[in-house]
RNA sequence: UCCACCAUAGCUCAAUCGGUAGAGCAUCCGGCUGUUAACCGGAGGGUUGUAGGUUCGAGUCCUACUGGUGGAGCCA
């Protein structure tokens, strides 16, 4: 083959009229005998190439029938806009390079599939348009969270995933052995670490991976899941609630600017994510209940809000709303009291529109010693395995705050997806490890 | 852990009251120079998840098991 330049298909609006040579992958042909129509993709974006028999030399039109869906190819030819393509650009190729044909039938085929296919085959499904779509978002809402932390300036602190103590509560841990050391854990959060770094580094965050060993099966779980945490030294509850909106606010605004493309292809209305800009609503617990019984629901003071409840508060506002100071008795250990009255602790979630439910987990943390203490032997909890956890307080304790957010929620809420198996490359649910 | 549902061709599904297994896509062969999940004609493709039971007869009814899906609880 001759000697053409080598142009990824996001940019071939920039080279129109040229000779061009896209190497990629074949994930449909249409075919009149005399004409083929090469659906190629390269990682970039899509694009139809055009072999004609009158224009090709006769290898070059045969090797263009023999190619099977998935074959890699290189194609050489010049770029032109068409009106016809719904990409706008066609490719009118003059030779073909086959890289690999494959010998057996790919098995994502161009009809509908089961779930359960699809995610048995994940690792071929990720090539479908769609998974396209949703991994660029993804790509761009965590880039986009990094960016915002960096522009407040906050510094990253990597929260360790094998852990020695327990995290917030008895929740259900993945367990590894450690050599001589017993049991080791995957960390269920990095908040206690992120204390610790806030102490020394004033505002702090994390991103990375969570481990849950709760044998839930819904939408809204997985066992492997991205979060991202904040903690902030010196920030009160109030603080910590204009941080999250000024956050979830600047990732939905870049996703609309820079993947604004990829949500189109995913038929994404955009109209209610285009109006998500402080401030966000936000309603007491205690309005919250009054709120739920007035529309009918069977719950009480007292109560935990549930996905039925969320989907019921979040339906009454357009933007991303905050639900703050719920009762102490069904939250966690460390959540700061209120003063206004003990039986409430500073915290809040905000719970996403659409059905989305919850998206981030926030409160204020008890920074009196002998409370703190206090509350873990309430909650019957060993103290010693939070002894360097304790240990923050003995040393100029200060008031502060922060939360988590659910990196998969979040992206399946901007998608608008069913389920946020979608939302992360390879999901790990509790029936499922491979691939 | 609990509740519900599903399992038939490579894939997605159909099969009336329990009566001898069917379609689309994919594959192979042929046709077609503007197709958009291309289309048209032809062909091949099945131990109906596994094990047992009821029945003259089971894809269909019953039991257990296996795998999966959705939900509850818990959470992000």
């Amino acid at each position: 083959m001759k000697l053409a330049r080598w142009v990824y298909i996001e940019d071939v609006a920039e080279h129109v009229g040229e000779e061009i040579e896209i190497k990629g992958w074949m994930f449909n042909k249409r075919s009149s005998g005399k004409i083929h129509f090469l659906q190629l993709r390269d990682g970039t974006g899509f694009i139809q190439a055009i072999v004609e028999k009158s224009s090709v030399d006769e290898e070059t039109f045969k090797k263009a029938d023999s190619l099977r869906i998935e074959s890699s190819v290189i194609v050489q030819g010049s770029v032109r806009e068409d009106k016809r393509s719904p990409y706008g650009f066609e490719m009118d190729v003059n030779n073909i390079q086959v890289v690999q044909i494959p010998t057996e039938d790919y098995p994502i085929s161009k009809k509908e599939h089961g779930i359960d296919f699809l995610m048995t085959n994940r690792h071929l499904w990720l090539r479908s348009r769609r998974q396209f779509h949703i991994l660029k978002i993804r790509n761009e809402v965590i880039r986009a969270i990094r960016e915002f932390y960096h522009s407040k300036k906050f510094v990253l602190i990597d929260t360790p995933i094998l852990t020695g103590a327990i995290g917030e509560s008895a929740g259900e841990l993945f367990s590894v052995k450690y050599f001589d050391l017993g049991r080791a854990y995957l960390a269920q959060t990095g908040q206690l670490y992120l204390e610790a770094a806030a102490m020394a580094l004033g505002k702090v965050f994390n991103l990375g991976p969570t481990f849950r060993a709760e044998k839930s099966k819904t939408r809204r779980h997985l066992t492997e899941f991205w979060m991202n945490e904040a903690e902030m030294a010196y920030y009160t509850s109030d603080d910590n609630m204009t941080l999250q909106e000024e956050l979830v606010s600047y990732v939905i605004q870049k996703v609309l600017e820079r993947a604004g493309e990829h949500l189109a292809a995913l038929n994404r209305d955009t109209t209610l994510l285009e109006k998500i800009e402080p401030p966000f609503p936000r309603i007491s617990y205690d309005e919250a209940i009054k709120l739920l019984q007035k529309k009918g629901f069977d719950i009480k003071w007292g109560d935990d809000i549930g996905g039925d409840e969320e989907t019921g508060i979040s339906e009454e506002f357009e933007k991303p709303v905050m639900v703050y100071n719920y009762p102490r008795k069904i939250k966690a250990f460390y959540m700061q009291p209120n003063p206004e009255n003990p039986e409430v602790v500073l915290c809040d979630d905000m719970l996403a529109p659409e059905g989305y439910g919850e998206i981030i987990g926030a409160s204020e943390r008890i920074y009196d010693l002998d409370l703190l203490i206090e509350r873990i032997k309430e909650f019957n909890l060993p103290v010693e395995s939070y002894d360097w956890y304790i240990d923050l307080r003995r040393y100029g304790s200060v008031p502060h705050s922060g939360f988590g957010m659910g990196v998969e929620r979040l992206v399946a809420w901007i998608c608008k997806l069913d389920h946020i198996r979608e939302a992360i490359p390879f999901a790990r649910t509790i029936y499922r490890i491979h691939p």
